[in-house]
DNA sequence: TACATAGTGTTATATTATAACAATTTAAAT
DNA sequence: ATTTAAATTGTTATAATATAACACTATGTA
């Protein structure tokens, strides 16, 4: 659980405060008060995050979401829900998903040290 | 097997010979001699050719690879090995993890109607 | 023919992300 | 405490990815 840098912190908390997945500009946008100027502020925050586990790209989106899930703090194994309506996502915390997918070996029998995966689908709101 | 636009088979044929994943404007340098000159004819073409599942979207990377899998024309189940070192990308096709993964309820015993999965590791050649 | 749908061509612009360089802070290592 | 390396910051400019808006053309079909 290392600390995280001023920057970093700033944008974290922005992130983690959101109900709903944030893109970069935006997050420039709402962070611009607490004196973060510049695209590449935000973006080299971004990377730490998601290197250290701290949040996820959602890939489909261009958009960051906190992790809530304490056992995928290096973001080597995610999975999400996509609402294609309004866009909610949630990170799923499934042990068997994880588990079948961490385990998966391909015809040439290669095992693959990180993965992502996306669903899509309608939201219990939405249906 | 719907027949193809001028603009959609140019694009098709281009990403289907090619041995690596193809981004929009290399794509675009590439049919420049076949008469598309801006960006957006290309990316109507790609967007047509995800949908009808004659192309994948890789989304880590932003690129396209033509769909080899007769299985998934929709695109609405597709999974993917990447090399993180010669960013080699290759199409899962395995029946136990779509069957996996199509079946797969989350908390709320809510089912999807689309996934996208991507793997990354390193290829035969690169480890 | 008349109509609807899909596709094209074009210009402009929006959105997402990185390059390059200089300076500063932080954390060890001596 | 001083040196050193690594990480972080600040800044400007630019690259890469993607869509808006509008006018027009082709295609299928009732
Ligand atoms: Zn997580
Ligand atoms: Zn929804
Ligand atoms: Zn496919
Ligand atoms: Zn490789």
């Amino acid at each position: 659980m290392q600390t995280l840098s001023k920057n970093q912190q700033i944008v974290f908390d922005l992130i983690n405060k959101s109900t709903e997945p944030m893109k970069a500009y935006s997050i420039l946008h709402n962070v611009q008060k607490k004196g973060i100027k510049a695209p590449l502020q935000v973006y080299r925050a971004l990377d730490k995050l998601v290197e250290i586990g701290k949040i996820h790209k959602i890939e489909s989106r261009n958009a960051f979401i906190a992790c809530h899930n304490s056992s995928c703090q290096v973001s080597k194994a995610t999975a999400f829900s996509i609402c294609e309506i309004c866009e909610k996502v949630t990170e799923i915390s499934s042990a068997s998903l994880s588990k079948y997918l961490t385990n998966f070996k391909d015809k040439d029998g290669m095992k693959y040290s990180k993965y992502n995966l996306e669903f899509f689908g309608l939201c219990k709101k939405c249906r």
